[in-house]
DNA sequence: CGATATTTGTTAGCATAGCTAACGAATTAT
DNA sequence: ATAATTCGTTAGCTATGCTAACAAATATCG
């Protein structure tokens, strides 16, 4: 959807902002774009024979290291229960890896192993080679923008839900 | 993640194209925020209620308009046998009916109810208001360039495996 | 026309992935 | 020391994905 000038409205102090009404409309169509994007490329996904959780927690692992099944569990948005199973099903596939902690019996640290880290990063290329093969068919201008876009879209993850 | 000036590699034709690992880093950048930009909107569809394919289902046959069982499956990339338990469920919930096809017997035509539909509506906009309130905080020219990525990236997604 | 093939959707049965409730073990607080 | 909290697991439910096998309707072909 490609959008004319900026339609803006000065507030009281004078700073001029983009009426309410736009940014909905942007809003609605990142998130529209977003599903589609990734109910595309998460077709990839089962070429590396693991289901889409296993895939997703151990990205988390190879990406920000290892740690407790509870902090898995928080960074996947998902409870304990399922964090202990899907750990599980990643150990008895030889992905990852349990270690209990010596300062605290309670806790377990979860590894990825070396066999899990190789895999997530084949499943990983090839989304985003199937994505990068679409992105090159656009214009270098268009990347441009598009790399712009993404710049801006990381600051807005980057301060998620602060002031 | 900011990019540095334009790196172009002349190619036969005397066509600037940006090089090659440029549009991988744009692809790896662009999949990983939509993956945590969903997987943060995501969280409102509990309001609802309703789980995750129904909602999704339920939204195609909102905005695409009333279709067959398999064309349904098709739009959301599941085998017919799931659809027609998604489509169960809906059905059982009031969100949507099945109407025979007086053509042919064999198919299923799926609508969504007005419950359906104010249903999805509901929760859509729960999605979309969470991000519109998160993308308020971005300047005026931030959202204008998010903007702009947004619609080469809605041009993408319209070429997606084409040539 | 009638036998066969194809298409459409369902049923059955399995695996994965989510949840809450209830619990056991370890640690911390009183 | 006892009580409360924390961390992870087990049990059991629901939801969502699949393949295989099937039934019914339609299409094709001899």
């Amino acid at each position: 959807m490609i959008r004319g000038k900026m339609e803006r409205m000065p507030d009281s102090a004078g700073t001029p902002k983009l009426a309410a009404h736009r940014v909905e409309g942007i809003a609605n169509d990142l998130h529209s774009a977003a599903i589609h994007l990734l109910r595309r490329v998460r077709k990839q996904d089962t070429k590396t024979g693991e289901g889409p959780a296993r895939l997703s927690a151990l990205s988390v692992l190879v990406f920000a290291g290892p740690m407790t099944l509870g902090e898995l569990a928080t960074a996947e948005q998902v409870r304990p229960p399922t964090m202990t199973r899907i750990v599980a099903a990643l150990e008895s596939r030889g992905l990852a890896e349990k270690v209990r902690d010596s300062e605290d019996a309670r806790r377990v640290k979860i590894h990825a192993t070396q066999k899990g880290s190789a895999l997530l990063k084949r499943g990983r290329k090839l989304r985003v080679a199937y994505l990068a093969h679409q992105l090159r068919k656009l214009s270098d201008s268009e990347l441009m923008t598009l790399g712009e876009g993404i710049s801006v879209l990381e600051r807005v993850l980057g301060n998620w839900g602060r002031s």
